[in-house]
DNA sequence: TATTAATACATAATTTACTTAGGTATTAAT
DNA sequence: ATTAATACCTAAGTAAATTATGTATTAATA
């Protein structure tokens, strides 16, 4: 299914559900949880994630806990206030848009 | 409601399905349509909407008809026979992508 | 036991799909 | 007379990815 590119702008809104629901992930852990999630449909890439979540830390939207699971690093993060809001803003948009995107291609009836 | 970039990535399926529901559509009558059915939602720049049929009639997926009404040129775009099964196969992902991206929002439940 | 896969992070160069900002030309409205 | 609407167009800039690397540790496998 070659329709990554669709996925295109849901990134941040993906990172910030997932982390409202699970309360804390790490990197490694999001790539494999939507993976899982979305039955292999969707794969993060590692280098578009990293950077966004260096971003939305930068914003004040996330925040990181450092922590060490046999001998290997691993970077919690979780949502801030800030984030929590931006969150529900996100969903929010992203219900909009998948209605509008429904309304589009069914739209045979209209006008 | 500032998720325009949600779109993007969408155009050429938006395209497609519209010219395959019309029939045919100049390139201005996509704009003011797409606004229509959307209720405002989202409105296609020309800036991306010229480019993306003058791609899509290079890779022989669309034709052109061009007409003359009030003495201003239209330039009536169809779906050839290669944009009609294009036009399916586009349709699928998104059908995917969306049902992909319920899932994601609707993981409480789930792992 | 040597090699590969998996885990876990990261960045730099490139590509894609837009937005923004301009431009031309005609007709309709104020 | 001026602005808005119709109808096309392109070029420069930008955001958000992909692709291609890189480091380091542990687990699995041949």
């Amino acid at each position: 299914m070659n329709n990554q590119k669709l996925y295109k702008g849901s990134l941040q809104t993906i990172i910030l559900n997932l982390l409202d629901e699970k309360g804390k992930l790490y990197g490694y852990e999001i790539t494999k949880l939507v993976k899982e999630i979305t039955k292999g449909n969707l794969t993060i890439t590692e280098g578009a994630l990293y950077p966004t979540l260096h971003k939305l830390e930068s914003e004040g939207v996330l925040e990181v806990e450092i922590a060490t699971f046999n001998n290997r690093k691993r970077k919690y993060y979780f949502l801030t206030q800030k984030g929590k809001e931006e969150k529900k803003t996100r969903i929010k948009e992203l219900e909009s848009f998948l209605n509008t995107m429904q309304s589009l291609i069914n739209s045979k009836s209209l006008t």
